[in-house]
DNA sequence: TGCCTGAGTCAAGCAGCTTGACTCAGCTGA
DNA sequence: TCAGCTGAGTCAAGCTGCTTGACTCAGGCA
């Protein structure tokens, strides 16, 4: 390992470039899988919207972090797509939730399968006993800062 | 870790996590030390001037995965702020050798310092042995897919 | 000397976000 | 009951950081 030049990269690089690396591949996979017309964004919107408890546009954007603006401007495109609908919000008023389409339920179901497949592949040569403890460590390392937001932030950079 | 919230992420998803939160404690406190006139994609400029032999704005550019328009727009960026200057090349024609300007220099310094001390504290409730091995999975996990760039991307989403 | 190569620039456009100002449905309280 | 407030959502404009395309022009070469 000493001849690796990954061997003298700082740990930040290395989380990133794993990182970068595992996502790339994940993306590939859903572009492959039919879901090309879908950025990361769209992803962690559809998750918030999945798990969430009837998610407005706007508890939507803050959730991710952003503007309401740019937010509706997600769920826009996810309509227009087809994953995601406008319904009328059982506390009334003029809040409209999001539901998934069939097509929104079945992209969860592709993208959680192909996840766990990209992460098989990534983690192969791995022992069962060390991915368990990269994994505590990883959250060893999130922990020492703030508590970790409800959805990964969209950007990393810039 | 049974009841953790975080112990039932994705992986890739703790990549993600850790490694923004590391990135975003170096940013601050780069900021703090009086280079907020510096983005990450400014950073990774630098470092490959650095490291390079008589780089010029396309082959820097070409090692940041931009457009030369883009390089060159980082390096004008750069040179206004006092951080590099542009040089007559050795092997002459209309080559500008890229170069650090003294302010860069003491930028290399104060961020390489600054990133040791902020993956110190990231990593204090880790010991050596285990750092070691979370150092190897996770170029295991990188050396997986592609051959790793010289230097990390600069978006990781959109 | 005429031409080609390639470094660098100028201009326009696009994507994804922002801020600011607005609309308007529905709740609330005098 | 109605005037006013609240807050969800939208419209418009602007910014940043990139892109593509067309260009300039110095230097090398046959």
């Amino acid at each position: 390992m000493d001849d690796d030049p990954l061997g003298h990269y700082e740990l930040i690089f290395l989380l990133g470039l794993a990182f970068q690396q595992v996502q790339r591949d994940f993306v590939q996979h859903l572009d492959a899988a039919g879901y090309d017309d879908l950025r990361p964004a769209h992803g962690f919107a559809l998750q918030v919207i999945t798990q969430g408890r009837a998610v407005t546009a706007s508890e939507l954007a803050e959730r991710l972090g952003v503007t309401k603006q740019a937010g509706s401007q997600l769920v826009d495109q996810l309509v227009e797509r087809g994953y995601v609908s406008r319904a009328t919000h059982p506390s009334g008023g003029r809040r409209r939730l999001l539901v998934l389409t069939a097509r929104g339920h079945q992209h969860m179901r592709d993208a959680g399968s192909i996840l766990q497949q990209v992460e098989k592949t990534f983690t192969k040569s791995i022992d069962r006993h060390r991915l368990a403890e990269l994994r505590s460590d990883l959250i060893a390392i999130i922990r020492t800062s703030a508590p970790a937001p409800e959805v990964p932030p969209l950007r990393l950079f810039s």
